[in-house]
RNA sequence: GCGCCUGUAGCUCAGUUGGAUAGAGCAACUGCCUUCUAAGCAGUGGGUCAGGGGUUCGAAUCCCUUCAGGCGCACCA
């Protein structure tokens, strides 16, 4: 069945390269029906890497040369034929296309009429940020976790790259019409805050003289010794001298994990990344969730007890052993609390849950998804993406850190060299699981070559040019300058920006659907890339004042562009640099 | 030993989900500020896409294999 063409609507009209492309889908796919062959799925386009090669390209026929056992050129042919009676029919669409050509083995190149690349820029002014959304999510939930790093110590800069990837994660998934809840996992039961709670114990005793016996796997950071001054400030000496034990371990435990949490929830803030909610662990122990859970698997028949253990039956569901979730001494394993957790995610009815975690967890992504399905949702439901090890370099050299001695570099202090935007926009120049060298000089020393300053740049240029604009009178807004005339623009460089421009949307959707915030990065670099070298070359503040309308116009469309590419990434777009 | 990730220009990395002649930024060299911000611009050089096989009209991209680096293979978190 096949959709009705109205190419004439102004749906279609005045808007952009990504509507474009589905206008060129549309009348591929009619094209094809005419021929009486099925169209694929998806009928592919691509945006050609030459410029005379037309504004979008189909490698159409040479897929189907195989299924119709014909000549790529020759299949083009004939859908370039249909494709002339279906316009000719359409009427007034034909007036958007400058010429459709077929090149090279058999791909059939689409060029747009100038008028029509101005009428959509144009639209897009006076749309605003409508203009960039594509309602891809539909409302459809999902919940991404991330960062959830142990409240046992300050977040270091591995956090910081899950926490950048996880906040531009969000805000794409969110301007895309997904709604979307941003979580902290905090792992505040067991033995590791217990170990902190010690650590900190002998450290306060250190405070009063008293040689307490440093636990051997004991936290050794200078942050351990920050807590146990502030609870000495907050509760003098009346602990002194005592045994590690209940209650007085729980209160140590608990105010240092309470301490350190805090400490995190500063460093994020500052780091400008925030969370709906903080998820603890604790609570889901104290709620019965955790036994709840293995009593509910177990029903299911997915839980046997061995050597004095209670395990999962996780290689029923793919998974290579079966997990322990109670061991024989009694306690939870961190995995029986997380099947409760995820349990608790997917119950609060979201239809996608993405966890952020750093690569070295790969190995327990399995067992995970076995407790999923055996919960009863598809695997598929949840997505897991592995952020590579960050390696600290300092002039080509690692930085030294051993965990023993406690001593690492910390995100707060990395943030403190070389600034929060520089620090998001490198990470965000990576895709996530591709290893990343973090040197401190290069990112900070070589700022003035920085990538990030580069774009914002660029914002801060176009910020200026308006103010001069407004002095000499012009009326400097995106709906005015949406009704000048584009006409005069006409220089290459201008066309090819504005094709750059209506491309966003399209670049936001390759974003949102690969769930790859850095292509919203390289985007703007490109983007940016492409203003320089005009602004360079030609007066945006022309003799002519319709010249300089049109090119402020311009101006406008890639500032617009600009800001929200860079908001979505989580950086400043400074006015004035 | 098994599994996952990575290998693209001297360095750091992209590469639109299998398409046309593989790109950018650094670094190197040469130029450009009395006109809207030089955190900028113009120009030059730079490649066995780790190696080898295969799949097909077509491979950096998919499959097999070898090599190299990283990370996992707990009744740890």
């Amino acid at each position: 069945m096949l959709f009705p063409l109205k190419f004439d609507k102004p749906a279609v009209r005045a808007l952009n390269l990504r509507l474009m492309t589905e206008l060129v889908r549309k009348i591929l796919s009619e094209a094809l029906g005419r021929m009486g062959v099925s169209a694929p799925e998806r009928i592919e386009v691509e945006v050609p890497r030459e410029e005379s090669m037309g504004d979008i390209a189909t490698p159409l026929a040479m897929s189907l040369a195989r299924t119709l056992k014909r000549p790529p050129r020759k299949i083009a042919e004939e859908i370039v034929e249909k494709i002339g009676a279906i316009l000719g029919l359409a009427g007034g669409a034909e007036g958007d296309f400058e010429k459709i050509e077929i090149a090279g083995p058999g791909y059939i190149n689409f060029t747009f009429k100038r008028e029509s690349l101005y009428r959509s820029f144009s639209g897009f002014l006076r749309q605003g940020e409508a203009f960039f959304r594509k309602d891809i999510g539909k409302g459809r939930k999902i919940l991404i976790e991330f960062v959830s790093a142990n409240p046992t110590g300050p977040l270091h800069l591995g956090h910081g790259r899950g926490a950048a990837l996880g906040a531009a994660l969000s805000n794409l998934l969110a301007a895309a019409g997904f709604k979307v809840t941003r979580e902290y996992y905090i792992n505040d039961a067991g033995r590791q805050v217990g170990l902190l709670g010690e650590s900190v114990f002998a450290r306060y005793q250190e405070l009063f003289g008293i040689a307490y016996p440093f636990p051997e796997d004991g936290y050794r950071g200078e942050y351990v010794i920050d807590i146990a001054r502030g609870i000495a400030q907050a509760e003098g000496d009346r602990y002194k001298g005592l045994e590690f034990a209940s209650p007085n371990s729980d209160y140590f435990a608990n105010t240092a994990c309470a301490m350190m949490l805090a400490v995190i929830k500063t460093d994020l803030e500052g780091f400008g990344v925030a969370f709906d909610v903080w998820q603890s662990e604790k609570e889901l122990y104290d709620k019965n969730e955790v036994p709840g859970t293995i009593e509910y698997l177990s029903q299911k028949g997915f839980v046997y007890e061995k050597e004095g253990a209670t395990w999962f039956k996780a290689t029923l569901f793919g998974d290579e052993k079966d997990r322990v979730m109670i061991k024989s001494g009694g306690q939870y394993t961190y995995f029986a609390s997380d099947i409760a957790y995820h349990k608790k995610k997917v119950d609060g009815g979201f239809d996608e849950l993405i966890n952020i975690w750093g690569a070295d967890h790969h190995g327990y992504i399995p067992r995970v998804k076995a407790a999923l399905e055996a919960l009863g949702y598809e695997k598929e439901r949840l997505k897991v993406l592995l952020v590579q090890i960050v390696s600290l370099l300092r002039g080509g050299k690692p930085v030294q850190m051993s965990k023993r001695a406690g001593e690492f570099v910390t995100l707060r202090e990395v943030i403190e060299e070389v600034g929060a935007d520089t620090t998001k926009f490198i990470f965000l120049t990576r895709k996530a699981d591709s290893h990343l060298d973090f040197d401190l000089e290069v990112a900070k020393a070589a700022s003035a070559e920085n990538p990030v300053y580069y774009v914002q740049y660029a914002n801060a240029r176009i910020n200026s040019i308006f103010r001069n604009a407004a002095e000499k009178g012009f009326t400097v807004d995106s709906d005015s300058l949406g009704r000048a005339g584009l006409s005069p623009l006409s220089e290459p460089e201008e066309t090819r920006l504005i094709k750059k421009i209506l491309l966003y949307p399209a670049a936001l959707e390759a974003a949102v659907q690969a769930r790859e915030p850095h292509r919203i990065t390289y985007y703007l670099q490109e983007l940016a890339g492409m203003f320089h070298p005009y602004y360079n070359r030609h007066r945006i503040l022309a003799d002519e004042r319709e010249l300089s309308l049109a090119r402020l116009s311009l101006c406008m469309g890639v500032g617009l562009v600009l800001k929200d590419g860079l908001r979505l990434l989580g950086v400043a777009a400074p006015e004035k640099m």
